[in-house]
DNA sequence: ACCAGTCGTTAGAGCGCTCTAACGTGCAGT
DNA sequence: ACTGCACGTTAGAGCGCTCTAACGACTGGT
């Protein structure tokens, strides 16, 4: 596997030509204050006309830093996760990061692997965006390197969490499906995904209080196929709940194309709530009542979470919540008239 | 912006524990056959008790060679990137390959940033999904490390390309619509996206070909924004055209929607394609018929292209094209009758 | 007994850069 | 003149690894 091409020139090829040392020509590339114009200007144009590209690997070895975000991302099929690298790719800029992305096609061992990667490739710190990894491996990680976790909890000493705040967002769920005259929602949930524990008790808990009928819980996933299975097992039954709140866009849209297929009405016979507002949701064909996760915003919270902790805030331990929204659309109305 | 955690522990300490040479060390991270079963033991045990990881930019640097090739995706929210990279990956893996992905969210600047970064990074190769830079740029970047294009007609002496045959995309299209009883159609073209130029001349040649009216182009770009703004032209005609071929389904399902809220049926009183077959155009309630371009297939094809080089096929020069196919689906029919 | 050949191991010279400490220079103060 | 100091520059020792060449120990053939 040898490498194309002629051999680069170095940093030691362009100090002979600008006629100084390698370590001016470092301080030129470094934009140190503390050359003069016009050194500064020799080394560039020698630079320039050797075609100098500087080896980003021998300069983060030496200086031990590598000036890179290591972003982890599950699954880039769903744009949940476009809508988060959209945030940290803000904030990166910003900061003067590199980002280096990772996909796991939401394999475990996928994860595993990917982290163990960035690791070596000797990041300055991780965003992990929705990881299905046990708590304990992510904590592992972050021994040595700095972590922020995106849409689950996962606290550690060197490890960070950004997450939508469940507990107000199953709480607009239940208010907009009252407000229609709902008193019942059945959950499908999103399995052991990330932060699908939380929806899962944070919507039982929201309907508690509401008054409505305990909420049903059907295992799910966060992904389209696991949608249509569970509106295959719903149609199976008797009879339908008038409201069905999934564990994401993703799922909602696997429910929608099931039910329409079986001649099933949204919102007349069902209503159905989503969560995300990724981009499929806003389609005009789709027009699902979702729940907003802000996602650029929690990618530019999380990246800021990473720098306070490259500043050297130690033990902070945070666990950030970001407000979620709820965008009213046309998948959801009042119930069927009983009977 | 210091590294937050001990130091990690090099070579050299696994080697002290194990009691040995930093070069066995070497050999066996390396899983060198010429190490004796007995010291292969004793140092993954030390290196298993220290929690030993390898420092990539050493060994990168040291072995002149990163085992990575970087991908350039244009946008992270075209579901169309999502599976040139699920191709990607599954031939990276086969090839012990390692994938640095960097997104330049429809840039130019950030097209060129992001590909000297991978060029200081040494990346032994990139693919560049769609990109919109200038071919020039392209085989600049492409004269150190070999280069593979996907889904544009980029050709240099070590920058190869794969794309849609975008003649036979066309031919579909068009064989298609005539079946259905369609003699023309307008197309929605792709701006100065990648392959938007091929496919504009494609469809005008298949049309000509094929007896249709000559072939209508409206400007537009690869975005659902782009979509909408073609339908609302479209709508400000005394007239609407009995099909539209839009640039890709993004495009289409903008106009989709557009046409829909002004009451515009489809396929009743437009026949629309797009191209991609991207997930969206499946969903249920979308149901877009499309060209299928092979993404995973597409993908593969350029990783395979990329390790002809490596193995030093030097001036190959290899522009392949990879077989669309039409997939059918609910928002085409036959056309109007006529006044 | 000798040399040749194989095998597992190691010393040591890099890879291309950063960074500390020291250097020579010119200029102000005494 | 001499000291002190700021400034721009440089020598040289790493960073953590790979890889070539050479090493000693052992085998087998003569």
């Amino acid at each position: 596997m040898s490498r194309a091409g002629r051999e680069l020139p170095t940093m030691e090829d362009v100090a002979a030509r600008a006629g100084v040392s390698r370590a001016l020509v470092s301080l030129v590339m470094r934009d140190s204050p503390k050359v003069s114009l016009d050194r500064r200007q020799r080394v560039l144009d020698a630079a320039q006309a050797l075609g100098y590209r500087p080896n980003a690997l021998a300069r983060d070895l030496a200086s031990r830093r590598s000036g890179t975000v290591g972003v982890l991302l599950n699954d880039l099929h769903n744009p949940f996760f476009a809508g988060i690298y959209d945030g940290l790719e803000l904030a990166a800029a910003e900061l003067g990061l590199r980002l280096v992305l990772t996909v796991s096609r939401q394999r475990d061992a996928g994860e595993q692997a990917a982290i163990d990667t960035m690791l070596e490739q000797r990041v300055d710190g991780m965003i992990l965006a929705s990881p299905r990894l046990d708590a304990e491996h992510i904590i592992a990680a972050s021994l040595n390197t700095p972590v922020v976790v995106v849409g689950r909890d996962v606290l550690g000493d060197n490890c960070d969490s950004v997450m939508t705040d469940e507990v107000v967002g199953a709480n607009l769920v239940i208010a907009h499906l009252r407000a229609l005259g709902h008193t019942a929602v059945t959950h499908v949930d999103g399995g052991r995904g990330a932060g699908a524990h939380d929806r899962r008790l944070a919507i039982g808990e929201a309907g508690a209080q509401a008054g409505f009928d305990p909420v049903e819980i059907i295992p799910g996933d966060f992904t389209e196929a696991a949608g249509v299975a569970a509106a295959r097992h719903l149609l199976d039954r008797p009879a339908l709940p008038t409201a069905v709140f999934a564990a994401n866009d993703l799922a909602a849209i696997g429910m929608m194309a099931t039910f329409d297929d079986a001649g099933v009405r949204i919102p007349q016979d069902v209503s159905l709530i989503g969560f995300d507002n990724s981009s499929v949701a806003g389609l005009r064909h789709v027009d699902l009542t979702t729940v907003d996760q802000a996602c650029p915003e929690m990618g530019r919270v999380a990246m800021a979470c990473l720098r306070r902790r490259f500043e050297g805030a130690p033990a902070a331990r945070a666990a950030l919540l970001t407000t979620p929204r709820l965008v009213a659309r046309r998948t959801t109305a009042p119930p069927r008239a009983e009977g």
